[in-house]
RNA sequence: CGGGUAAGACAGGCAAUCGCGCAGCGCAUUCGGCGCUGUGAGGAAAGUCCGGGCUCCGCAGGGCGAGGAUGCCGGAUAACGUCCGGCGUAGGUAACUAUAGGGAAAGUGCAACAGAAACAUACCGCCGCAUUUGCGGUAAGGGUGAAAUCGUGAGGUAAGAGCUCACGGGGAUGUAUGGUAACAUAUGUCUCGUGUAAACCCCAUCCGGAGCAAGACCAGAAAGGGCGUACGGCUUUGGCCGGGCAGUUGCCCGCUGCCGCCCGGAAGGUAGGUCGCUGGAGCAUGCCGGCAACGGUAUGUCGAGAUAGAUGAUUGUCAGAUACAGAACCCGGCUUAUGUCUUGCCCGGGUC
RNA sequence: GCUCGAUUGGUCAAGUGGUCAAGACGCAGCCCUCUCACGGCUGAAUCAGGGGUUCGACUCCCCUAUCGAGUA
């Protein structure tokens, strides 16, 4: 992953939040919105509810992992932000991928 | 075999596919990359409880305070509240464990309730004299309490009392022996005056403050102008004296800097990059000294450096891979969380 | 990351080492009333958890947990 495709201004992900919609899933939250950027831009987080660092680090590996393998049926030019649940502690990288899937679907940021 | 106790080790390995941070080399280039090689979290990285390094601030210097920490002895260490070896005390049948363990005879405070009385006293009682009530002596016995004039026996006495004696116990102090010392043993003299210092305090020793979000550099950045002589006085307009404010950790001396009003307009958004950033009280092995902590020496060796934050995913295999858990400037400890295994020792039972 | 603070009935909270820890709001029960409200009475706290000092700990000391604040 490139380093522009890391969301990383307060400024962004304000806009996201407040501008863009949301997709809640079994054990991770979706937001996103329309960027006019010719790529997209992620950002993968959990925060102290998911638990300890190795849990939360766990989380946004495996978030990091499902979206790297399924990468080309997403569309270009949007800001997505991956929250994680503490629903997904101690759970496979499966049912996090199957689980953001069904978000991305929900949201229709994924490609035919 | 069961129970206990102490010490130590490891923290998954290998293979396949995909993927990530950093460094080096090469290729492409121009703002993005591609390939190869190497390397890539812990025993606690955690809590942030102590001690240092490092950085900035303060520091001519002196005096007076205030605050904090530690507290048996000797040693180790850069240092420590840590570690090692001892001593005393307490617990345990034992192996062993715990120990903030100086001073209550410098002073102050506190000791609820109960009890007559909580640090200087007399309720019941006992005895003597008066004799209905009182006065005096006494601390054996009763009773209260966490704690009440050392315990037992004898003498003694009106009754009693370390008042005297014997044995025993505690404290202070002297001497001898052993030990570097704490202390132990023996003995002489005096003594029997509660506890509390993780209450104030006294004594001894140590401590400047903040912390890598410290701090430095680059880019960027507004510097200034006017009125006017404007804290007061003097004045030769350079300054001097006084005053005020700020800094110098609280105060004093001393030292340093500054001093009115108005206008203009920029930065300003918690926003960028580079350094600090990892070779160090380093790690491994051997030998020497030391009971040990540790020290010395020789050889070898370089083992993370991210910046929204790099170690992951899917399988196979090994008897099994399971717990607690993620570096954020770096070290030495402490404390807490936690899986498996090994060894020594102690107690109990059984068999030969 | 670093530096600090707090924790006492359901909630807000007082509390100098000393009797079963004040008070307010709320809750439950009873009384009052024809009924409700008001009013009156009563009840409920291992003082966040563990260990230590002390005769005795909410209070003093140490460790742990949870919550909160500041810091560019």
């Amino acid at each position: 992953m490139r380093k522009k495709e890391i969301l990383r201004k307060k400024d962004d992900f304000q806009a996201i939040y407040k501008a863009g919609k949301s997709v809640p899933e079994r054990y991770i939250v979706l937001f996103y919105r329309k960027n006019d950027l010719p790529y997209s831009r992620t950002a993968f987080l959990a925060s102290k509810k998911v638990g300890n660092s190795i849990q939360r680090n766990r989380a946004k590996r495996l978030m990091k992992e499902s979206y790297r393998l399924n990468a080309e049926k997403f569309l270009e030019g949007y800001d997505l932000i991956f929250i994680a649940r503490n629903t997904i502690n101690g759970k496979k990288q499966k049912d996090v991928e199957k689980s953001l899937l069904n978000a991305a679907k929900r949201g229709k940021v994924t490609g035919r």
